[in-house]
DNA sequence: TCTAGGTTTAATTTACATCA
DNA sequence: CTGATGTAAATTAAACCTAG
């Protein structure tokens, strides 16, 4: 495998800004300060010459070299000068195109991948804020229920008490007879509400440590 | 119609890699 | 080691476009 081949290679692998990157990375040596440029030939032999000057390339040409770089984005040297020679060019100026066109691809896809990150970006970020707001529901709802909850064991109590006074009166001729409390367990809903171990005290299910109410709210915000 | 300023693009320069 | 050849990146400058 030749040098070519292995530079058509890594093209093929690698898309352009990652395939520069491993040259540039190869060695990890600094890249060199720029030499200053030395002036152009500004007044210089051929400066005169018409032919020296900047031609655009003719619509065909353009077309034929599109086309060409559409099957493949580098050229070889074979492939170069017979382009050339059907375009009426210099080999060169067709080596000069396709590196520019070459820079100009990659600055596109560069681009498109950009926008593609920021729609990415933006969907989740609207994901989220529709997690967080589901999230508050549900902890309101929690909130309400764990109200509810409170008020129905309020009621249980009032309810009994008059059964345990009762008890309680009988107890007292039997000394060895306990009054036989029926003790619920404690309820532990979805989140884990358990008023036996504090009185504002959540359990997460998956995690091995307990929360006051506002560390589990501060949680989620 | 003219033109200043912006954009596109052909060409150049530079640094670096690879190979014979 | 050296020179030839290739590339990417940065830059320049000619040609072109456009608002005012």
């Amino acid at each position: 495998m030749n040098h070519q081949d292995q530079m058509m290679l890594m093209s093929q692998l690698f898309p352009a800004c990652e395939y520069t990157q491993i040259i540039s990375q190869q060695g990890e040596k600094k890249p060199k300060p720029r030499r200053k440029r030395s002036k152009k030939n500004k007044g210089g032999e051929n400066s005169a010459n018409d032919m020296n000057k900047k031609r655009k390339l003719s619509d065909e040409q353009v077309n034929i070299l599109e086309e060409n770089f559409g099957n493949e984005h580098k050229l070889e040297s074979e492939k170069k000068d017979r382009l050339a020679m059907e375009l009426g060019l210099d080999p060169r100026q067709v080596a000069v195109w396709f590196q520019n066109r070459r820079a100009r691809w990659k600055n596109k896809k560069l681009e498109e991948e950009y926008f593609s990150l920021k729609k990415i970006h933006e969907s989740t970020i609207l994901e989220k804020c529709l997690l967080e707001t589901k999230l508050r529901e549900q902890h309101s709802e929690a909130l309400k229920l764990r109200e509810q909850l409170s008020e129905a064991e309020k009621e249980i109590q009032r309810l009994r008490e008059p059964f345990e006074r009762v008890t309680s009166s009988s107890s007292s001729t039997s000394s060895m007879s306990q009054s036989v409390e029926v003790v619920d367990p404690p309820f532990l809903g979805e989140f884990g509400v358990d008023n036996g171990y504090d009185d504002d005290v959540f359990f997460m299910p998956n995690e091995t440590c307990y929360y006051n109410g506002m560390e589990w709210i501060s949680l989620y915000m």
